[in-house]
DNA sequence: GATGAATGAGATTTCATTCAT
DNA sequence: TATGAATGAAATCTCATTCAT
C-alpha cells in the first residue's frame, strides 16, 4: 500500500545519500560525477535526480542533515545544568565520536563543505554560523558564572575551540595525525585541556 | 635586449599570478574558467599556457610561493632566542599581518589548498606537514624548557593553534567575525591567551 | 520497452558510424571535428561521446569491423579446397568489390589506417599482420602444391600481393585511374595476371 | 660577405629540413608541433617561420625535393637503352638504396605524403602521377618492343609495381618485414622476379 | 637573421541535466 | 518509480602563426 511505498521510496533515497557519501569522501565532491553516485548506489543515472533537484542538492542535504544533529546535540549539552567546561567537553567528545563512527560522513562536511562555504553560498554559513552562537552562548555563560577567564571575546572563542576541533579531524582525515582508538580519547582531553586551560579562570590554584 | 626581455616576461609571470588570486578569492578556483584569469590580467588566453602548464599550476605556484614564505618565517623566529609564547605570537602576527595586508592570497590558501588538500594530492600535503612539524618542534622545546605543559602532544598542540588561526581568519573571510584594524590586532593577543594560557606553565602566577 | 529501446541505441550508434565513414571519406580523419560527424549523423554533439570515448575510437571501430570481415573472408577463402590462384583472385575480387559497393568505407580504411599505421599504434598493425599471414599461407601452400614459384619468400608476396591492391583502389581514390564498372572487373584479372603470372609456375604451356 | 651569408643561411635551411625528417619520422606529421622542429635542429622558434611559410610547407619542401630526385633518375633510366625489365630493376634498386640510406626521408614520404595525399591536395597529387607515367611508358614501350604482356594496361601496371614497392618499403617502416642488409638486395630481386615474371612475355622458355 | 613571448581560434572532451518511455 | 539515451553548454588545453625586439 502507500505507506510501504513511500517506504520503500525513502529507502532508495536513503541508500543515494548513503552512497554519495562514500563517493564524496572518496573522490571529491567536484571530481566524482553523478553516474558514480548512481553506481555506488546500484541504481539508475537518472534517478538521482528523481529525488534531488541536483548534484549541489545531495551534498546540501548531506550537510544539513548531519549539522543539524549536531546543532541539536550542542543545544541540548547547553540545556543541562553543567559547568561550561563539561559542556565544550561533551561537543568535542560527540564530534570526536560521530568521526570514530561514521569518518566518511564527518571528511565530507569539513572538506567539501565547512571549508569550501564560499562555493555554497550563505546558506550553509547561516546554518554553520548557528552552532558558533551556541558555542559562543556557552562560553558567555561561562564567563557568566565565572568560570571563564571575560577577557576574551565568547564568539572569537568559540571559533578558536572549533577550529581547533576541525583542524585535529583534518589531521586524521589526511593522516598527518595518529588516529587509534587512544588517539581519539586523548584529543577530547587535549584539546579541553588547551582551549579550558586558558579559558578556565575557576581553577584558582593554578 | 635579452635580459630587458627576460625581465619583461617575469613581469608578465607575475601579472598573470597576481590577477589569478583576484580571481581566485571572488569566484573560487573550481567555479572560475582560465579564461577569467587572462581577462583580470588582460594578457591574451594563451598566455596563461605559456607560463603554467594547467590552471592547477597557478594554483600550485600560488601557494607554494606563500607557503615557502611563511615557512621561512617560522624557521627564523624559531632560531631566535625567546621564550616559546613569544615565537608563537610572533607567528600569528606573521599570519594575521599578511592577511591584513593581503587578504585574497590568505583567502585562496586558506579556501583553496588548505583544506582541499584532497584534490591537491601529496605534494602540498608535505609542505603543510613541513609548517607542523615545525611548530611542534617549538611547542616541543617550550615543554623541555619547562615553560609548557609537558602532557599534551608537541604535534596536537600545533593542529590545535594552527587550527585556531586559520578559523579565525576563515570568520574574517567569510565575514562572520569583525575585522577592523583594532580586531586584527587583539585577534593575535586572544589567540595566545588561549591557547598558551593552556600550555604556558611558566607563569606560575596564575 | 527494454528491448526496443536496446534497438534504438544500436541504431544510434550504426547511424554515427555511418556519418562517420562519410565525414572521414570526405574530409579526412584529422580535419574533420566530432561535431562534423554529429551533425552528419543529425545527432547531438555529446551522443558521439556517449557511444564512443574518443574520436580516435570510431575510427577504430570503423576500421576493425571491416578489417575482420575481411579475415574473415580470407579465412573462408583459404578453407576451400581451390587452387592457389584461384583463393588470391577470390580476394581481389572481394576487395574491389567492396569498394565498389562502400568506396566510403574502404577509402577510410586506406587512407587514414592502412597506411597511417603510425599514428594507431600497434593495435591495428596486429590486426594487418594477421591478413599478410593469412595470405602468405596460401602462396606457402600452392608452393607446396607446386603451383607457385617457390624462390620467393610467401610473407613478401603477400605484401606485394596486397601492395598492388591497395595502390589500385588507393588509383581508384584519387582518382588516377579509371573506375567504370568495366575497369573495376579488369583489374581483378590484371592483377592476378600481374601477380600470378609471376608466381604460377603450374602453366609450363608458357 | 653577401656569398658567405647567403651560404650560411642555406645550412640554417638545410638543418631544420634535417631535423623535420628526423622529427616527422619519429613522430608523424600531425602528432609534432612546429617547436620539436626547431628544438631537433637546435635553432629558435621563430626560425623555422623565417625559412618556410608554415609547417606544411615543410613537409613538402622534404617530399618534393626527394620526389624530383627520384622522378629524374626514372627520367634518366629510362632514356638509357636497356631492356624494360632491366629499367624496372634499377627503379626499385634505387628506391631499396635510398630506404637503406635514408630511411626517416622514405617513411615520412611514404607513410606522410603518398598515402595521406589526401590531405595535401593536388599539389603532391600531380607530382606523384608524373611518376607513374613515367613508369606506364616504360611498360608501354616494353609492351610495343615484343618484351611484355601487351594485355595488360600499362599505368594499371605502373600502380601495381609502385604498389608493390612502396608495400614492401611499409613492411620494413613498421618492423613486419625483416630488413637485414641480404633482405634489402632480395627484396629488389623478388619484386622483378614476381611483376615481371607475369609481365615479361620475352623469356618464351618458360 | 634570430629569438621566443604573445596571440587566439579551434579542437576534444566532460558531465549536469532533461526527457521520452 | 525507474531507466539511461540524448542534449549541448562550457571548460581545458593545444599549437600554428605573428610580431616586437
Amino acid at each position: 500500500m502507500a505507506t510501504a511505498r513511500r517506504q520503500a521510496a525513502a529507502d532508495k533515497r536513503r541508500t543515494i545519500l548513503d552512497a554519495a557519501v562514500r563517493v564524496f569522501a572518496r573522490q571529491g565532491f567536484h571530481s566524482c560525477r553523478v553516474s558514480d553516485i548512481a553506481d555506488e548506489a546500484g541504481v539508475a543515472y537518472g534517478l538521482v535526480y528523481h529525488y534531488f533537484d541536483s548534484k549541489d542538492e545531495v551534498l546540501d542535504t548531506l550537510f544539513l542533515e548531519r549539522w543539524n544533529i549536531m546543532v541539536d546535540v550542542i543545544r541540548t549539552i547547553d540545556g543541562q545544568d553543567l559547568p561550561a567546561r563539561e559542556k565544550l567537553y561533551s561537543i568535542v567528545s560527540f564530534i570526536v565520536d560521530s568521526y570514530r563512527h561514521e569518518p566518511d560522513v564527518m571528511k565530507v562536511i569539513i572538506v567539501e563543505v565547512t571549508r569550501a562555504a564560499n562555493s555554497f553560498g550563505q546558506t550553509h554559513l547561516r546554518a554553520i554560523d548557528e552552532a558558533y552562537g551556541l558555542i559562543a552562548g556557552i562560553v558567555s555563560r561561562g564567563q557568566r558564572e565565572g568560570s571563564f577567564n571575560p577577557d576574551v571575546s565568547p564568539l572569537f572563542a568559540a571559533f578558536t575551540f572549533y577550529g581547533a576541533i576541525e583542524q585535529v579531524l583534518t589531521g586524521w582525515i589526511f593522516d598527518m595525525l595518529p588516529q587509534g582508538e587512544r588517539d581519539l580519547e586523548q584529543a577530547k582531553h587535549f584539546i579541553i585541556e588547551t582551549i579550558c586551560g586558558g579559558l578556565d579562570r575557576a581553577d584558582s590554584s593554578k
